[in-house]
DNA sequence: TCATCGTGAGGAACCGGTTCCACACCCGAG
DNA sequence: CTCGGGTGTGGAACCGGTTCCTCACGATGA
């Protein structure tokens, strides 16, 4: 279907009795424009209704203007506000977001993005799950990327991370102050690159007495809903979810079961989305700096979009948010 | 800047040694092709790593692929499950959503619509808070429209709204059995078009014998926070929030000041975010169709794009939720 | 054997802008 | 009076595809 625009740069040059570059020159603001000429061609374009076609300029200006955002679940309050980072800052520069929402299917992500890629002039990929070869394979589509979360193969790809260590060990810290000793984690999408971080740190977080299990999980409410009961079957004091959803979703089933939180049982989780001070108790977590990774996401991103030179790697770091959901052990 | 792309469809006619017609129908699986020359031009293609130009594509086609979406503010669970709702919906006839978020300023919102209108095939402006006439104006951006939780002026643009008055009056029956006989509703933005309505349902559902208070709010978090004291001045028993957001945030100022939800003060809000059970005690709150309005939204839209003829609208209904966060009147 | 038809490919127009280049014009300086 | 340079405009190429139109060719039927 060929949509006919009614109006064009052609029919304001007509309508102004000059040629359309000239249309083009006034549109653009180029000095060295006649001002007569100029008020007459924009009472024209005014008169028409004229709006110039996005499509065509970005075709002749080699530009679209967009940048693409694959993120694994816009329902995560994390990726909600990460955006929400990015396209504040990015809006600054004239950009604008295009989004990709995985669903926490690892398989949608490429489809997606080689979707994405045609359509934009840059990619920020937060969190993304897809394994590392295919990540690697990304830098066939020659278009900037920068990577959100996730340490990039062989230093491929510009990238935001952050260092939970430190808030890690405090984490344990509190906990072993409050006398657990044996504590389950559960676990998060393979091949997220927090997985393994988090996974990582806590092992080399808790003292030598401390029991550390893992249950696999998910990202999502549902998947810590499902795992709370096999978390407890290990008899751990304290369950600690991949982010604050599966932590969520874990007290949700808790509650269910008539376990209290943290009276029986303590919870934490990560990220400290926007609701975890909400729920009461409140979720005890190792906060993201969310924003920020929108941000810096961009201010990667923004000079690599005009020429190829920048390729940095920016280290955040987390800190730990103490509330309601941990407490002594009881049992 | 020019930024020239290496391989253009001449590239692979020229490897291939056909004409770019020819590439051109081979990669849009056009029949009658002759198959030796199929696998010439896609062995060319894959050599030479040829992936076509989707701006190019967009101007020759006549349009984007692209769906624009309008929300007030992305970090409201609310319109991220909409945009969701939206996404999975668009996706499976083959567009993507370009997502602006106006940040709950209403000025923003026209800025941001001339721009996704030069972008995209068709806009779908989720709980709009523009005034009626800027809302008319847009009909100018000659782009198909569906709106989302706003009725249309004059009926200008398809649009899939809610009916939440019985669901209110569940609410008050609700709150009138706990003996509560004054309530005060914390406002949302005078514009958007679920604040009059939640406002004239409630006012037409109390019994005469109930005080119905109205302090400003707004729509996020802060708001409630902000105006829970002010609500708490009029002397009402039961808080109801113009969204959960709100509701929440007012929660939150009442328990810093000591004040126990239900216990003292009861608390509801309207929309039933994800978050809503979570918070303990959970919240009341009229549920709206997320995703359903989403997927609405699209089934409005999309026969939309293709002819001009569609312009329908549809009502949902909303159901109250009971949670934790309403009890009896205690003082 | 010749007219006809279907098949498959190339050429060119087109989508709607931006921008390079050439040129006409006017001014002031030599 | 002529030459040089700056200013303002139109024409044409270009961005990278899609699609209409034309035509050559081989097979088929009369």
């Amino acid at each position: 279907m060929r949509r006919t625009r009614q109006v064009t740069i052609l029919s304001v040059a007509a309508a102004a009795g000059v040629s359309k570059s000239t249309v083009s020159r006034v549109m653009n603001e180029t000095p060295n424009v006649d001002p007569q000429i100029v008020t007459r061609v924009r009472d024209a374009a005014a008169r028409l209704g004229y709006r110039p076609s996005g499509t065509a300029q970005n075709l002749s200006r080699g530009r679209t203007g967009i940048v693409g955002v694959l993120v694994p679940d816009l329902a995560n309050p994390l990726f909600a506000t990460i955006l929400k980072g990015i396209s504040a800052e990015a809006e600054q520069d004239g950009y604008r977001t295009l989004v990709a929402d995985a669903n926490e299917q690892p398989g949608e992500e490429l489809r997606h993005l080689n979707e994405l890629a045609r359509q934009s002039d840059g990619l920020i990929l937060c969190g993304p799950r897809m394994s590392t070869p295919e990540l690697a394979g990304l830098a066939e589509l020659d278009v900037p990327i920068v990577l959100v979360n996730r340490k990039p193969d062989r230093n491929l790809f510009p990238s935001v991370t952050v260092d939970s260590q430190e808030a890690v060990m405090d984490l344990c810290r509190h906990l072993d102050g409050f006398g657990h000793t044996s504590l389950c984690y559960l676990g998060g999408p393979s091949h997220a690159a927090a997985e393994a971080d988090r996974w990582s740190a806590l092992q080399s977080s808790i003292r030598s007495r401390t029991k550390l299990y893992r249950v696999p999980a998910g990202a999502m409410l549902d998947d810590g809903h499902a795992a709370a009961e096999a978390a407890l079957a290990t008899g751990a004091t304290c369950l600690i979810g991949f982010n604050d959803l599966v932590a969520l979703g874990a007290v949700a089933r808790l509650q269910e079961l008539g376990i209290a939180v943290p009276g029986q049982i303590s919870v934490a989780g990560f990220d400290d989305i926007v609701y975890a001070r909400f729920t009461l108790p409140g979720l005890t977590t190792v906060a993201m700096p969310q924003t920020e990774f929108g941000q810096e996401a961009w201010r990667l991103l923004s000079p690599y979009l005009h020429s190829r030179k920048t390729r940095r790697t920016r280290t955040l770091s987390a800190h730990l948010v103490i509330r309601g959901s941990t407490g002594p052990r009881r049992n």
